[in-house]
DNA sequence: GTCTATAGTCCGATAGAC
DNA sequence: GTCTATCGGACTATAGAC
């Protein structure tokens, strides 16, 4: 990361990185499938754990609170390393294909969560409607929090952006 | 597409395209800014007829309701060559690379709708959030679309999700 | 059209950890 | 004695520079 900061991704090499880990250029795609795929290390725990509390939430709570559950928990791992997130999203940014990247691991997320819903006894489209509707809100509440100049916290952010999601699709 | 439909997008290289084509690999890459692309060809298009008609709509439409217009005519595009279509999605969904560039197209037209919206004088984060909302009703329609078996058409799948999207929403 | 860098794969060899 | 991590080198295709 400190490498893709420097200077940017496409201007580093898989052979620089080797390098500065003191490892071989092998060594990395043992590791790694692919170049885009370091930055993405903690994603697959980060996607379990939010639906694992999706999955975990009661039969009585209705699926857009069970999603907000969700929200509401990876909000509050995300809060605690605002640094962190904005330097990896400042690389993301500037980088079309790191920005594909992180689009497909939203869909996968976006994917799993549906499941989450359906075993719970939600039905189509409305499992695959909900999880795309957290996404979104995670994605706009996300982006306010990165560009965030008053360091506003990221769960105030999301609920903002949940409330905004009932008005807008009301119609209002 | 033909050669993608027969071995598969990543068992096809540039050179047998090009070569299928009558020209060299290097013509093919002044045309394409990469092998992905291709499949992409009429996605601007397909975003700005989007993208005009909720700009044109009349400013006593709601914001919903104006991306709701601009997802009938897209899908009334879409609607006229079902086989075409289904021919790309099962080449895109048996390529990662494939859906992450759909997946950063799908993004691109989010953040011309949300512009659109800004201009229509639609504040943040409901400018976002609206256009966001319009592309996962777009995504989830188009996917039961794509793999129905009754044909049922487009405007009415999307019909559909705009009324599963006002419940899920209001939490029922 | 030519030339080149780089990503990413395949084969195999080797060495330490438990 | 198996499992896992490293390394070496050869190879192909994409894509950019000129």
């Amino acid at each position: 990361m400190t490498l893709y900061g420097e200077r940017g991704f496409e201007n580093t090499t898989v052979a620089e990185i080797a390098e500065r880990a003191g490892l071989t250029e092998r060594t990395f795609f043992r590791h790694y499938a692919d170049k885009r795929e370091v930055l993405f290390e903690g994603s697959d725990a980060f996607a379990e754990a939010f639906i694992g509390i999706v999955s975990k939430a009661p039969a009585s709570v209705a699926p857009i609170d069970a999603v907000t559950a969700g929200l509401k928990a990876v909000a509050a791992l995300l809060q605690d390393r605002p640094e962190f997130s904005r330097q990896r999203q400042a690389i993301i940014v500037a980088s079309p294909e790191l920005q594909e990247r992180e689009l497909i691991k939203f869909a996968s997320l976006s994917a799993g969560l549906a499941d989450a819903l359906r075993a719970r006894g939600l039905g189509d489209p409305a499992a695959s409607l909900t999880a795309e509707l957290a996404l979104a809100v995670f994605r706009v509440a996300y982006d306010r929090w990165i560009e965030d100049d008053e360091d506003r916290d990221l769960p105030q952010l999301i609920r903002e952006s949940l409330d905004q999601l009932r008005v807008v699709a009301a119609g209002a």
